[in-house]
DNA sequence: TTACATGCAAACTCTTTGCCACCAG
DNA sequence: CTGGTGGCAAAGAGTTTGCATGTAA
């Protein structure tokens, strides 16, 4: 894997935040280094370096894929209302889970745990309190930086 | 909510099975009992069931959504080489995590747990094994009807 | 009768890819 | 040198939506 500007800037994007960012985000903030980055170089990027173990993917809602530059075990808590990701501290313990699986004759590789949620600023004073896909579609948009 | 044929064929697909369908797979069996229905109305009749609680939405890997006829609370097991989803029947404890997210003042609304695998059948008995990208892609294509 | 649902196709979002110039090693 | 990488734009996959027609209640 070659050294590039891009690719330090992107891992350095990742790294940068505890937000778990979409590629978006990334494309937006590694723009303010290099103008003229592509948004095609970001994926790619992103791509390899979750390939080469130095960020994590992570499957946050249906929507954009996210990443995370935590490379520690733990695991999220997602707002349905703004598609903010955070981290979970508590260490979970998945032994019986691992068990069960094995029994059916699966090689564990691995697991994810996400906690849904509403964050304290999307939790309804009002009732404007987003459906399950409202919610889902507004989270784009509010991704705070 | 009305009660069409479209709607009750295409609940009944996705309880028809334990393999937890994308919407492709839901809509190439409902065809066989309504040849002309179209893939929007499979979509839509998907996201209406899951808004009203009759099934579950699932996100499984970073592909296509799957659907889950089981209500009851359950866990998931996925096989990182065909994509294949698996209930998992040990009920997690995750009240450390809730209490963990409540701690960091969010409403807990739900949490998924999904631990990853190789089923028996994607297991390596050769050097084939798939690297975790070409893996994913290949779920699709494999996904047992 | 009429509000909701369907079929169809176009539109949208997110992600990947082909191509050729370019540069790190 | 030269093969990996970047920029660009087009293509792909998955999902949603606008519109006219059809139909459940």
């Amino acid at each position: 894997m070659r050294n590039t500007r891009q690719r330090e800037v992107v891992l350095e994007a990742v790294r940068a935040t505890m937000e778990h960012p979409t590629a978006e985000w990334v494309f937006r903030r590694a723009r303010r280094r290099i103008p003229n980055i592509s948004l095609g170089t970001v994926y790619r990027n992103l791509k390899q370096l979750a390939e080469a173990g130095l960020i994590r993917e992570i499957q946050a809602g249906s929507q954009a894929l996210r990443f995370d530059g935590n490379l520690g075990p733990h695991h999220h808590v997602r707002c349905v209302g703004c598609g903010r990701v955070n981290d979970l501290e508590v260490p979970l313990d998945t032994r019986r889970e691992q068990a069960a699986a094995r029994a059916m004759d699966f090689q564990v590789l691995g697991h994810h745990v996400e906690v849904q949620g509403l964050c304290p600023a999307c939790r309804p004073g009002r009732a404007d309190r987003p459906t399950s896909s409202e919610g889902a579609m507004s989270a784009r948009q509010r991704t705070h930086e």
